[in-house]
DNA sequence: TGAAACCGCAACCGAATGGTTGCACTCTGG
DNA sequence: CCAGAGTGCAACCATTCGGTTGCGGTTTCA
């Protein structure tokens, strides 16, 4: 919200370059199904969540490794077992990067409409 | 617009899937500036937008090819020169799995509240 | 017409990635 | 108490990735 609606036209919205940590987590086909399985609600294992997969656990472990580090995912140990869930604050930040290069993109485009009918 | 509201807990939103070569390429923070960049309307050649970065411009010929096989730009020839624009499709496409992975995440969140209620 | 812009292709390189295997550790339950 | 479920750690491997350098091909324009 301190933002000017960019007056200078090479002031574009460069927010945007802090998410990209989040999409390289999430630009994986496993990485993308372990988050959308998780965002489900419920919290699970390593070995639940491997199960259903053709990969090996430590493949799923490194993932979740990965997910962890751009923190879309916590894990929550619970006695032997050791809980993976899902945590949205980074998802809605990538989600946010998207609506800015969105609304600058509609935006130029009103311009040039504009532009075009003058 | 053909999905019912999940009667099987299992039936989570995989569809995000196929958007994970989206997300992959703009999962790099020089290809995510490229695409803020080119998404404020004007389109641009390579040596422009290579110059103000640090790198060459074979590396951003490089990273402009991964943006276009995943369908975020688009080149087009003029002359002696090699335009690059914005493509909006896959970004909205990317837009829409943020989108169902949050309202999934949601309506966990609203069962539970209501569980918790009762 | 010829130098300079603009670009493509190809080879090469180091580091990161995605995956596996093997082994040791820690809780749990009958 | 001890077998087995659930994990963690470490080494190892092939492939991909991000980047560079070198060179040759076109279009422009002074």
């Amino acid at each position: 919200m301190s933002m000017q609606p960019s007056a200078s036209p090479g002031a574009v919205a460069m927010d945007s370059q802090g998410s990209a940590p989040i999409f390289a987590a999430l630009g994986d086909p496993t990485r993308l199904r372990l988050v959308t399985v998780l965002g489900a609600g419920r919290a699970m294992s390593i070995t639940e969540l491997t199960s259903g997969t053709e990969i090996t656990r430590q493949a799923v472990t490194k993932h979740l490794q990965v997910l962890a580090a751009a923190g879309l995912v916590r894990d929550v140990k619970a006695g032997r077992e050791r809980l993976w869930e899902f945590e949205p604050a980074p998802l809605e930040e990538a989600r946010h990067s998207l609506d800015l290069i969105a609304q600058q993109w509609d935006h130029a485009l009103n311009k040039l409409k504009i532009a075009v009918e003058s």
